[in-house]
RNA sequence: GUGGGUGUAGCUCAAGUGGUUAGAGUGCCGGGUUGUGGCCCCGGAGGUUGAGGGUUCAAGUCCCUUCACUCACCCCA
């Protein structure tokens, strides 16, 4: 009979890894908290054509990345590949832009995008979103940035760097796009095969192509920020005179382009060197015009995404205690013991003292042991010597101390004890 | 989808050019102490060498096929 396994880039998530899960969530959610978020939790299944607007249909994700089935009859449905389309869809659904002008919502969960896995690279991964709706100020593209950051330094988070670009409104930026399409007319048998194929699909991209004759031949080509309207580059100036008064430090990447089609404006990336090909561990940016394209009103939209996995992967954290460990460990010996010790170990839970005990009847010294590798910090020792006199052994296992006490007063004495430290 | 690397005990890894019964560390279980953890000492369990086929007197080792994992390209978190 064969093995059944998880399939190709999923992951479990295994008992000594999900303390440092919950201390990254909990960070999120407190300082997101502080920053006016609220939580709001999406289906991680929604109809394929959500996404195929939102993120438009030339991209890799619509295109050759999404895990899209027909649910019985005929529907097309799809695992999320990323969170902003479905907040935006239940936004707009559930009419949030009539209860207050300004939304602010966060969301964790997973991700789902069929790619061959890599270093910080699955099939199911994890993100933190946030997104801000209904604020146009430039002022809030900083504050999100400035959130982030936070965020990241709080968690222990360092040597990550902020890139920041402008993309330009869909106006400037579809102008853009013909110039840089006229530009690249005439050199098409000198480009690579992939940007050859990009004139047509994604004209942008050829900008951050590694092939080194495509990289020769954009570099004189207009830049977008030479480009970019008034409207478009006054508000990004204002951005970085944010970001400048908290003094965040930040690169202007021209050549940053981000690969969901709804993103204007304000783009922007956090990015490491230690994760291999997989640099960018967190991105986000402006997309003004998504909401009234996928059916709602006029309203300009700022968020970001931030890799769980590759965040983790980065983050030390070897002195945190992240796993309870027991107060109280109880060995007991004999049959009149161990019915004593299972009513008072689980007396002492109900009471929110973690506490273990041992059910197998096994020599002392192998229930020490395993007090010993669950790391309580007491162990009461039940046998029948101290039954007959109506007493039982507490030992500090830190201190390798022991003293004899009475029975009827243990808990008591151990909850007074614990108290102590 | 394309290319490289790696598959041996739960985990990390050994086993010159093919050659007895595939080893070690760690972890697990037990003993050394009739009822006391860690350190130390001793013992035990645990393997279809990823799978299938081929060459050979003989394959963990060589050849083919296949699968898995992994890194990279593309793209992204």
């Amino acid at each position: 009979m064969d093995k059944i396994t998880t399939i190709k880039g999923f992951k479990d998530i295994l008992p000594d890894e999900t303390g440092k899960w919950q201390y990254i969530e909990e960070n999120a959610r407190r300082i997101f908290a502080c920053f006016g978020f609220s939580e709001i939790r999406t289906p991680i299944l929604e109809r394929t054509e959500l996404f195929k607007r939102s993120i438009g249909e030339s991209t890799d994700i619509v295109e050759k990345e999404m895990y899209t089935f027909t649910d019985r009859g005929d529907e097309s449905l799809t695992l999320r590949p990323e969170a902003t389309a479905s907040v935006i869809r239940a936004y707009i659904e559930h009419a949030l832009y009539a209860k207050d002008n300004i939304a602010k919502l966060y969301t964790i969960g997973p991700m789902f995008r069929r790619e061959r896995p890599q270093k910080g690279r699955y099939r199911q991964f994890h993100q933190i979103n946030a997104e801000a709706l209904g604020i146009e100020d430039p002022r809030i593209d900083a504050e999100l940035i400035l959130m982030l950051t936070h965020f990241l330094d709080q968690v222990g988070l360092s040597e990550v760097a902020l890139e920041i670009n402008s993309l330009g409104c869909i106006r400037c930026r579809s102008d853009f796009k013909k110039s840089i399409v006229t530009f690249l007319k005439g050199k098409e048998k000198d480009l690579c095969e992939d940007c050859r194929r990009r004139i047509t699909t994604n004209p942008l991209r050829v900008f951050d192509c590694k092939v080194q004759t495509c990289a020769e031949i954009i570099k004189d080509a207009p830049g977008l920020l030479d480009f970019i309207c008034t409207e478009c580059s006054d508000h990004f100036e204002k951005v970085k005179d944010s970001l400048q008064l908290f003094n965040i430090p930040f690169r202007i990447n021209p050549k940053m382009v981000r690969g969901l089609d709804y993103y204007t404006k304000t783009a922007f990336e956090v990015t490491t060197n230690l994760l291999g090909a997989q640099n960018a561990i967190a991105g986000g940016g402006r997309y003004d015009a998504l909401v009234k394209h996928l059916g709602g009103p006029d309203v300009a939209g700022i968020g970001f995404a931030i890799g769980f996995e590759r965040l983790l992967a980065l983050v030390s954290m070897k002195d945190k205690q992240f796993s309870d460990v027991p107060q109280l460990f109880i060995a007991a010996l004999g049959e009149a013991a161990q019915k004593k010790a299972f009513v008072f170990c689980n007396r002492l839970k109900l009471k929110g003292i973690p506490s273990e005990m041992d059910y197998t009847g096994k020599s002392l010294k192998s229930q020490m042991k395993r007090a010993d590798k669950l790391e309580s910090l007491y162990v009461l020792i039940l046998g029948d010597k101290e039954i007959a006199e109506n007493s039982a052994e507490l030992r500090n296992m830190r201190k390798s101390t022991q003293e004899t006490v009475e029975l009827d007063r243990i808990e008591e004495i151990v909850i007074r004890k614990i108290q102590e430290g």
